[in-house]
DNA sequence: CGACATAGTTAGCTATGCTAAGTAAATCCG
DNA sequence: CGGATTTACTTAGCATAGCTAACTATGTCG
C-alpha cells in the first residue's frame, strides 16, 4: 500500500525543494557576472553547445520562450560572435543556429565557474550526503520529464 | 571510472543538481503567469509575507538586488496594492515595507499553484524517493547557508 | 556648525519577456 | 498552374527587472 492519504506530505516536500532550487540558483547566478553575457544568452548557448545546431524555433521551444524573444537572444549572441545563423538548404524559412568555437569556450568557462562554486559549498558534505544529492537530482529530472504537458 | 573509488565526483554531482534546479524552476515558473505579477515582485512579496515588515535596504539584501532595483519592484507592488511603504519613526531616512492583506492572499495563491504543480509531478514517486528529496532539500539549504561569502 | 555617512530615489542604459502584425517561403488544393 | 493557407522568423512596441552614477534627505560625529 503506497502512501495513500497519509503520505509524507508531498506538498511540504515540494515546497522545500522549490525553495532549495531558488536559493541554489540565486547563489550560482552571481558567478555569471564574469561571463559578460546575460542568463538567457548563457542558457541558450548551453543548449546549442550540448544539443548541437538547431533551428531558431527548436531553440525557442527548448528554452521555453517565444520566437521573438529567441530572435533577440540570438542577435545578442551573434553580436558577441558566440553563435551564428546558417541558411537551411532544405527550407529557406528556417534558420539553423550554431554555437561558435568562441561560444563553446565561453560556455565551458562559465559552467566551470558555477560548478566550482557549488562544489566548494558541498565540500563539507559526507560521501553519503553527496550520493543522496546525486540521486535526488536524477529523481527530479525524471519526475519532470514525465507528465510533461 | 570517473570516481577514483573514494569520493564520488563532487563537481559531477554539482552539475547534475544545478541542472535539476534549472529545470525545476523553469517548469514552476510557467504557473506564475496566472498571478499577474512578475517573478521579482512575487519573490520580494514572499520575503515580506514570511519575514514580516522590513526596510527597503533589508529587502534588497534579502533578494540580492541593489536598492534602486528594489525601489522599482516596490513601486510595482504598491501600484498593485500588494505592499506599502511606511514611515520609520526612528529614522526618517528609512522606509518600512509591509505586505498588504491582498498581497499575502495573492502570494499564498501563487505559491499554492507552484507547489501543487510540483506535487503533481511527484505523484508517481515512492515514499522512499520523496523522503530522499526532502532530505536533499535540507542538505542544499544547509550547504548554501554555511560558507556564505 | 560643518563634514561625512547612510538610506532611498531618479535617470538612463541593457537584457529579457510578451503580443500583434509584417514578410517570405512552403504547401495545399481547386 | 495559381491563389489561399500555413509556417518560420522578424519587427515594433510594451513591461519588468537588473545595473551604475548621481542626487536628495537625514543622521552622526568632531
Amino acid at each position: 500500500m503506497m502512501s495513500r492519504g497519509k503520505s509524507p506530505d508531498r506538498r511540504e516536500i515540494a515546497d522545500r525543494l522549490h525553495s532549495a532550487a531558488i536559493h541554489l540558483l540565486r547563489h550560482v547566478r552571481r558567478q555569471d557576472a564574469h561571463s559578460g553575457i546575460g542568463p538567457a544568452q548563457f542558457s541558450a548557448l548551453s543548449v546549442l553547445v550540448f544539443g548541437g545546431p538547431m533551428t531558431l524555433g527548436q531553440l525557442a521551444a527548448a528554452e521555453q520562450v517565444k520566437p521573438p524573444t529567441m530572435t533577440r537572444i540570438l542577435t545578442g549572441l551573434e553580436r558577441n560572435r558566440l553563435a551564428e545563423r546558417i541558411r537551411d538548404p532544405e527550407d529557406a524559412r528556417r534558420l539553423q543556429v550554431r554555437a561558435t568555437a568562441k561560444g563553446a569556450r565561453l560556455l565551458h568557462e562559465g559552467r566551470r565557474r558555477r560548478i566550482n562554486y557549488l562544489a566548494e559549498h558541498f565540500s563539507e558534505l559526507s560521501s553519503k550526503e553527496l550520493a543522496l544529492l546525486h540521486e535526488a537530482a536524477e529523481i527530479v529530472h525524471r519526475a519532470l520529464r514525465s507528465t510533461r504537458h
